[in-house]
DNA sequence: TATGAATGAGCATTCATTCAT
DNA sequence: GATGAATGAATGCTCATTCAT
């Protein structure tokens, strides 16, 4: 018998968290619930998962692991630098819009877990980062130019889609805007704030 | 006796309670904590605020409030509506960061509460946009331009804004960076970002 | 109205957790059967006590205050050192046989408990020891000696019938001793014992 | 293979349990602990005891063995009577000591088991009381004179070393005194405490 | 023999809320 | 208005034990 799967709690235990973390809000999740969902013993979850917290690092770990593959898969295909970020732009915010479960995950609940981020944590966790940069180092060199800081420059593109996420998922964009057409916008206006910047020490806008 | 407080209980109540919220995070806020903190029965508050969630509306009132002076101070100072643009991208920031308890309670507790914002509520915590909207109009409107949406455009520097905002809460910004240096760099990536559409139709940037 | 007990659950607490434990030792005790026993809330003995230690903890109080009436009570009514002592001795034995809870709480629980005792309920504790060592330095007096260092002297007193006390409680003497006899010449034993040291530097025993 | 032990997890775990009981105390052993230090499954120890009493059964069984040797040992060995007692009881204190996890084992942990001690149990628990009463037999013979019932006088003795070791495990032992010579004072005084009586019916001081 | 997955009862503790006074 | 006693459900977690393999 092949049977790779027999149980498979560890899996069932994610996907279930993940789902009432999406339903009922981190506040509303509790081992109890996820035990109940599973048909199981409570006890049982301890076997796979040393506490709840675990739980969150590991729906954080796989997000992050499903952040950068989107990425990469992205960054693989022939286009444009300029092509490429807005690619990888649109992919975060479709990341974190279809799993708000991950995104409530990754920074809303980061910060109350007792445990700080483990150091391989924090690398793995910054690698899309490390992409962007790249890209946006790629995009100023394709015309010419360079960036002085494209971490930082990365990490402010991620802020303005991480916010425009956050809004969204919270409810808080007025509802009488398109949500399609804004998140277009927010994407060009990021990117197009980079044009004033690619030569460091004037502000002079330069024609892409 | 003068008694226009005699007690004053509610404000007493929000003080605690924002008080706690800052220290503690939410995770750890209790009404339990907040009549001890007051030195009064658990009972008392619950004569000024109907459950715990109502606390929570009265201090996003709060936040929602202050914001909305902040603005008003800087925008009745006579200065040109790129330096209002700046200033209250700086007050937005500060706003958030000197006040994580509102912020907190504001874009990650809200989603938590079971009642939806009344359209009052929705109405004057968007005042704070419609005032930015106006300045990014009149931005455009000195160089000769005009926006399309800009209550759109104000949403968008919102969300950029708010992004880098709850990440530094959330001590998700390598460490590596400058705070003050980035916080600069984010909001005039961001302001630059409108340089290329004020006039809507095409992407060509235009001297500011 | 003078109701002075009303419901009294203080008071309740402490002796339905002293007889839980005499019933089914420590290992069996707990805040839900006590609640259950009770017939209130889990959450009520919370309103009483903070945490179960400080069950422990006042039910130690209860006992070094109890031991050290009983001892005062015998002290005050005129009689010889001798009688004093043997006197004390058979009433420390009867506590600890009456009181397992009080003693099993004194001796085996403190141990496993986390907190330390604090200063004064060390010094409270140690009352029925100063009075010991007290009536020991009479009985030398009386018969012109001296004790170079009673509280010891009385330490090692309170071991032995410590050390009996145990022994019965644990069931670990042999059923063929008569407990009464027994008791009564560890008693003597443990008085003679000091009959040869009370001039501290030879040991040549001298009629009492 | 030499496979005198293959495995011999009998052996493994009773001391496993025994270091485990001597570091965090009775409250904090567990199967599962001992499972783990072993490296082995949870199952496994329940193919060698029955269940977790079996395991204090054990040793206790241990502990009553080595403590009879202890003895046997002492008393082999040429010496006086009155020397042999001292040895034994400086050995009994000893043994506690160094043993606290027999210790609490035999003492505290035995009335909280369930079972009763068997027979046979009772019976090797009880050889290093008979070599006790059987030495200060010999310490009375060798003075001309007898002692009415050596194996009571044994426990008086027992219950004093006893009551000595509980107290300083316990921590219950004012800090000032010096153990040494606090533990000599009180073997002094408990085996002076027989010279009175060893003529059963007088309280008559005679020399050793 | 040995495993280790699974159980289910148990635990101490905290909480928002109610209500008689 | 204000109290504070009381509730009862919920929480994360640990445990001894069983049993199919």
């Amino acid at each position: 018998m092949l049977t790779p799967t027999t149980t498979d709690y560890r899996r069932q235990i994610l996907d279930v968290a993940r789902h009432l973390l999406i339903e009922d809000g981190y506040k509303n999740l509790s081992m109890r619930k996820i035990a109940r969902q599973l048909a199981c013993s409570q006890g049982t979850i301890y076997l796979y998962f040393k506490n709840k917290d675990d739980i969150f690092y590991a729906l954080i770990d796989e997000g992050t692991e499903q952040l950068y593959r989107d990425y990469q898969t992205i960054l693989t295909a022939p286009n444009a630098p300029r092509t490429h970020l807005e690619q990888i732009c649109r992919a975060y915010i479709h990341f974190g819009l279809t799993n708000p479960g991950y995104y409530e995950t990754m920074y809303i609940l980061l910060p109350l877990l007792k445990k700080r981020f483990s150091q391989e944590q924090y690398r793995r966790a910054r690698r899309f980062l490390d992409l962007t940069a790249n890209t946006l180092s790629n995009y100023a060199a394709e015309s010419g130019r360079t960036l002085s800081d494209c971490f930082m420059e990365a990490t402010i593109l991620w802020a303005a889609m991480h916010g425009l996420v956050t809004l969204i998922i919270a409810r808080r964009i007025d509802t009488r805007l398109a949500q399609e057409i804004l998140i277009e916008q927010a994407i060009a206006r990021a990117l197009n704030g980079f044009c004033y910047t690619i030569t460091q020490n004037n502000l002079t806008p330069t024609p892409s």
